[in-house]
DNA sequence: ATCAATTCCTATTTGATTGGTGGGAATTAA
DNA sequence: TTAATTCCCACCAATCAAATAGGAATTGAT
């Protein structure tokens, strides 16, 4: 039940160029030297960002990257579920899920839904601009 | 983002033996017919549940397992926290974790504690007994 | 006393996933 | 033309998931 870096560094990246954006582009060394992480692992992070459309690259020198909307119209939730893959805590939830054949007696079932819209909740009630000012206080903790 | 098969089947190696309480003992060779698990993987995890005395053990001939207390006394999030080891979705959260030198100024944290305590409302909200006569409803869905 | 059923213990295996690294082609502003 | 940058893809090491396997220890029944 672990979220892996794939999926939280792209959170990190979305909120850097958000927190970071002067209306010049963003290069990737700039990111990694902010944020402490490899440039090659975040390139690869970063494009499949660009290939989803929640940034524009602009190639060649002084290229980088920007973001294309604001930050409060992305929620962690969809960037979590483009990096990550899933969110569901079972592969049975998932939407291209192959039907288990325990599916109408299963008594576990409504769990795992109740576990997946709480975290649905959570990440899609969040977005990027959200993050930008909060300096690490939680709601709760 | 998933919860393994270790800490699925640890729950409804608990339902069923809920379920199909008798009084009498319980072998991990019924347990896994009814639920159409290799009996040897079984065998591991409900050790696992054995050793934290969720369970009680009677070896030999005609042993087996049954609950030390009331189906309504386990909760999910005592099961799966036992076999999955820890729910925090990230490490930095978990109890033992060894700070993180951005944890001051790090402007994710804050989802992550949500995120957490999210899913460890649901987990702790329902126990063995409330799955028990449930045939696969979920209060939402 | 023996036997068969059962738990208990631990090693091994197979495949996938995670978390990267590395090389170099393509693009473009200066 | 060159240097800076994105883009693309192959590869790798370590770890984990999900079992499988073998046999020792225990005990009720005969």
């Amino acid at each position: 039940m672990k979220i892996s870096t794939k999926g939280r560094y792209a959170v990190r990246v979305m909120l850097d160029l958000a927190q970071n954006n002067t209306g010049e582009c963003i290069k990737v060394k700039e990111i990694a030297e902010r944020q402490g992480v490899s440039e090659k692992y975040l390139e690869q992070i970063i494009g499949v960002l660009n290939k989803a459309g929640y940034v524009k690259s602009v190639r060649g020198a002084q290229g980088g990257y920007r973001l294309v909307k604001e930050p409060g119209e992305y929620t962690v939730g969809m960037i979590l579920r483009l990096t990550e893959g899933s969110l569901a805590p079972v592969a049975c939830l998932e939407t291209d899920a192959e039907a288990c054949d325990r599916v109408d007696t299963c008594e576990t079932l409504a769990v795992w839904k109740e576990l997946q819209n709480a975290i649905n909740r959570v990440v899609d009630g969040v977005t990027i601009a959200d993050l930008m000012y909060s300096e690490g206080t939680a709601k709760d903790a």
